[in-house]
DNA sequence: CCGCTAATTGTGAGCGTTAACAATCTGCAC
DNA sequence: GTGCAGATTGTTAACGCTCACAATTAGCGG
């Protein structure tokens, strides 16, 4: 127990052991391994074979010893079982293995700039070649930027003026749809159900949303916030609830539409009929709530994509690409929203 | 753009540098960075100062080259978006960490063993010590149980009998638990929309479900299948709507007991008046569906712990320890069950 | 058949760290 | 003061791979 020495002794076969298979010199075998130019076929065969028997694997530690690549890329990430960080993870890897590296995750424990430096440095030292953030908040990008200096990093999230590149989905213009389409239905004007604060996801939403109701000449009411969870959606409906003048609410995230869904059911406020209700996301479920809900569409699995696409060109290509990404959302709607009741 | 050569220029230091600042040999400098015994504190501090006047990092590829540990532990994963692995792969990681490791993810493209294979090896390549596979399928245990030779393999999923160590929620007992519940009711039977047929949760599933159905002496009905989706559920509902003798239904995860919901209202069928539904997993949303969601709470933070667990303590301890360990779940009553009605 | 270029293969030197062992320096009992 | 165990530090040799360059072989025109 004192240490791990007791795993298994079977002396995995080295590079130096196929090449004596094979009858050539090691280095013949690495020309092989890198596909490198200059060498007969029948030689390739043999070391083919003799990799094959031995069932020979390169040590990765060793080739990124001397080529100082370890292939490795990084994702820091925060809420990790929210549909969306989740998605974009999964196009992350998907992505990252297609262009040839593997990923590392580095989840954050909470909130605070500590958190995020000790995430960025786990995975520095474990010799990631960059990074990718996935955590969307304020903070997280403050503190990342503090570090980038040593390792290449691209965040995903909302768009922000800064040196760093990012890839975003335009939130508030994914918001601003979202409340012109309740506009447009005939109500006066639109609640607002935000994100957490600290998060910038929450204010880009809040900023579309303010800005098409004053665009329009609406009212712009006291905006409730929560914290993405159902239940604080939930809370929220059942103040909400209370106002009977309230016809319309734009939720800036689907699980809280979905809690205020819940209480205004509870209230005997009917949607769409008395209440129109707008989400953000397209979780799948969205489509199967009671009523389906309208909502905003947001492509994660791109915004993965496309962060991990700008890491490795500046990886392997372009030293200094600050390229800032925007990928436009998309509103859907379904029936959660109706016109304004001319009761 | 041939190659990345053209990366920062900045020569990071190494041990070497360190050991000349602080004026003494590297093998000092490595044992202060090891904790090794016998170092004076004076020595320590010179050292440590130099580390840190140098913003030095430990290579951690000549590390690994030498001690033949890599600190990388691997993840097989297989829908990333589903709430449950999700969640599971999230507990993994922070107790990977606590554990002193990294986590390398690779996902799943497709359901196929080949899938699998290359996952697994994909993994191997990048030199991890062990690997967590939380791909719940049949065919996946079956593919992995094929590789486990070369590493340390430890399975997230339904209890399997075989030599591999496995970490599962009791899919059995939380099945029965829920039909029982309903069974309690006074519903003379129960209704079953199962998971997809190649995975281990949902023959656990509907295996505990059939079992206190004939325990109780009633009639085991057709079950229906799904593949997770609210989509299947809702699909299931409506069909399962139309026999007006039915009065409750288990679905075999919370998705698609929500798209089920969906499926009675729009057929005009209260739940629970007319209707009982019980799911699986307790995602969070299922408080604030309508009406709340009664489910089998799964402990899936605990599963990823007791499976990290499991994998150090094979990694660096007992050589083999082939545990299977079963994490008992919980049903929560919630709105959605309530009496047979005696109409 | 010779000489030259290009294709093919081999050799030696690290990459940055830890392991094993040697060397030196303490402190203390005799 | 001397000697010895133990504490402290240094030296040398890998770990398994790629890079730079040397060596060998093949192809071909004159």
């Amino acid at each position: 127990m004192t240490d791990g020495s007791a795993r298994q002794a079977v002396r995995h076969a080295v590079m130096a052991d196929v090449a004596k298979v094979a009858g050539v010199s090691h280095q013949t075998v690495s020309r092989v391994l890198n596909s490198a130019p200059h060498v007969r076929p029948g030689t390739r065969d043999k070391v083919l074979a003799a990799i094959r028997e031995l069932d020979y694997r390169p040590n990765p530690a060793a080739r990124a010893l001397v080529t100082r690549r370890s292939q490795l890329l990084g994702v820091v990430s925060f809420g990790g079982t929210l549909y969306g960080p989740a998605l974009t993870l999964d196009s992350i890897e998907q992505a990252a293995r297609d262009a040839g590296y593997f990923v590392s995750v580095a989840t954050l424990r909470s909130l605070d700039a500590r958190s995020v430096q000790d995430a960025a440095d786990r995975l520095r030292d474990q010799g990631v070649e960059g990074i990718v953030v996935i955590a969307p908040q304020l903070m997280a990008v403050r503190a990342i930027s503090t570090l980038s200096s040593t390792v290449p990093v691209v965040s995903v999230c909302s768009a922000v003026r800064s040196r760093m590149p990012v890839v975003a989905v335009d939130n508030r213009a994914g918001a601003a749809a979202a409340t012109r389409h309740l506009l447009d239905l005939g109500h006066r004007t639109v609640q607002h159900v935000a994100g957490p604060r600290d998060w910038l996801e929450s204010a880009f939403r809040l900023d579309g949303w303010r800005g098409e109701l004053e665009a329009a000449g609406a009212p712009v009411p006291q905006p409730w916030t929560g914290d993405w969870s159902a239940r604080s959606g939930y809370e929220a409906g059942r103040r909400i609830a209370e106002d009977p003048r309230v016809t319309a609410v734009f939720c800036a995230n689907d699980q809280m539409a979905l809690g205020l869904l819940r209480a205004m059911h509870e209230a005997g406020r009917r949607v769409p009929e008395d209440v129109s209700v707008v989400g953000f996301d397209d979780i799948p479920e969205g489509a199967y709530l009671t009523p389906p809900l309208t909502t905003v569409r947001q492509g994660f699995a791109e915004l993965g994509r496309r962060a991990l696409a700008l890491l490795v060109a500046e990886l392997d290509g372009a030293p200094g690409t600050p390229a800032q990404v925007l990928v436009p959302p998309e509103l859907v709607v379904r029936r959660s929203t109706g016109p304004a009741s001319r009761s």
